[in-house]
RNA sequence: GGGGAGGUUGCGGAGUGGUCAAACGCAACAGACUGUAAAUCUGUCGACGAAUGUCUUCGGAGGUUCGAAUCCUCCCCUCCCCA
């Protein structure tokens, strides 16, 4: 095996990254490699509590592609046993704990998924329950006293819910010792990780050093907005785009992206080389263009990405039908009615466009409920079903209704 | 172990016996305007009912009362200070 030069390698590293610390340490260990034609050991870990990924963990998963692509060992750290103990980050603290079997399945999900990026016959999947799980408390004590409490707090997080009399459990302090001793365990070289990442990704050289190995370089990458171009892109604020998401809804989602978003989607998680880049870089800035065009490319893009380039051509036109000439899209949901005639909160129950006939009055006052273009005023109004009929809700819920 | 402060509808945060399904802000949703962008404006924002209304909700379980988010008892949880 060759790996390309130092500088070639250290090109593709850095695009996107954020922080490269330190960055000699790498080049040093590239070297090395090269020298003793020995891969280098790039790990980075996941929480399989939730069983779908979106374009935000594309960011680091992307990097993961290029270190594979540069020759390099990639080792994906599922994390089922802190999943199972209960991740405590986030602050519902209420989460159930994940049974076993719940872990497992996700781990599963979450490999269908990275394999559809990352090269399979290039990745080294392990689950760390497989060192925890066999760790005595005399190794936990051990592992415990490599860090000392005041570092600890010196974690914003941390420091953040302490001076904000929130609560944080003793346990949550062994979340950044077992990341960094899962460090330890692969002999990891870089570690990759979001940017709120770094203090467990540093901690994790501190852990390495202990245990007498040399430590690991860490790469950050950014934090992918969401939907909303503001708050990080995650499952539970609704604001993603999932990677297993149909084309026309992937599509969807680009458009309804804020336009200060376009190019950091395009140099984050697309797959457009790095003059490609430039060139829509200097269209957007460039005052004659319509960012909305940019953006329907973008929506192509990764259509064709997660699924095929005739996907994404499909997807734009069903999305032009939509929005830009007003019509019904070609395929929705078709639903049979048995009732002659229905009142339109029941009807929208049935349909599922509403969660309750309060809300769904509610959205026929506001204006926002239509069949076959017709707006529905009446919150009370009984509706004569006709078979084929399109009933709308919203923006963008369309069902077709059929007539028993 | 001792003392103090708290737990309110997605979040933040009012509310200390009836006028409270609970102010206000944020978020969310819908409408107008657009490019399903942003900004702005308008409306909605527990469930059921055509409706007077009924039901569920203020950490949990009981209790006092004609009536409780508000008072009492026990329990659970969190934070701060002292040791």
């Amino acid at each position: 095996m060759s790996f390309p030069s130092v500088n070639e390698q250290m090109d593709l590293i850095k695009r996107g990254t954020v922080e490269i610390l330190p960055e000699e340490e790498l080049i040093k260990k590239l070297e090395k490699s090269i020298k003793e034609n020995k891969p280098l050991i790039i790990k980075q870990g996941f929480d399989p509590t939730a069983p779908d990924i979106h374009l935000g963990h594309t960011v680091g998963i992307r990097k993961l592609r290029h270190f594979q692509e540069l020759g390099h060992q990639v080792v994906v750290i599922i994390g089922d046993y802190t999943a199972m103990v209960g991740d405590p980050s986030e602050k519902n603290s209420t989460r159930p704990r994940l049974s076993h079997e719940a872990v497992m399945e996700h781990a599963q999900t979450y490999q269908d998924q990275f394999f559809k990026i990352l090269d399979k016959k290039k990745t080294h999947v392990r689950l760390n329950g497989e060192w925890f799980s066999k760790m005595n408390c005399a190794e936990i004590m051990n592992l415990a006293s490599k860090f000392t409490v005041a570092r600890m707090l010196e974690r914003d997080d941390f420091s953040k819910r302490y001076n904000g009399q929130l609560p944080i459990s003793i346990h949550e302090f062994f979340y950044p010792l077992m990341q960094g001793y899962d460090s330890v365990e692969i002999k990891a070289d870089v570690e990759l990780g979001a940017t709120e990442q770094k203090f467990n990704l540093v901690i994790g050289r501190n852990i390495q050093k202990e245990f007498g190995q040399e430590p690991q370089v860490i790469l950050t990458l950014p934090v992918l907005e969401g939907l909303d171009g503001k708050q990080r892109m995650s499952k539970s604020l609704g604001n993603y785009i999932g990677i297993d998401e149909a084309p026309a809804e992937m599509f969807g989602k680009a458009m309804s992206l804020p336009d200060e978003m376009i190019l950091r989607y395009f140099e984050l998680v697309s797959d457009v080389d790095g003059a490609e880049l430039k060139r829509i870089k200097t269209e957007l800035e460039n005052p004659q263009t319509n960012p909305r065009d940019v953006k329907q490319y973008l929506g192509r893009t990764l259509v064709r990405m997660y699924h095929n380039q005739q996907a994404a051509e499909q997807a734009q036109e069903a999305f032009k039908q939509i929005f830009v000439k007003k019509d019904v899209p070609d395929e929705m949901p078709e639903i049979k009615i048995e009732d002659e005639k229905i009142a339109i909160a029941d009807l929208m129950l049935k349909t599922e466009t509403s969660e309750s006939k309060g809300k769904a009055r509610r959205l026929v006052q506001g204006g926002g409920v239509s069949i076959n273009g017709e707006k529905i005023t009446d919150p009370y109004a009984i509706i004569t079903i006709e078979n084929g009929h399109v009933l709308k809700v919203g923006k963008r819920k369309f069902v077709r209704l059929l007539k028993e």
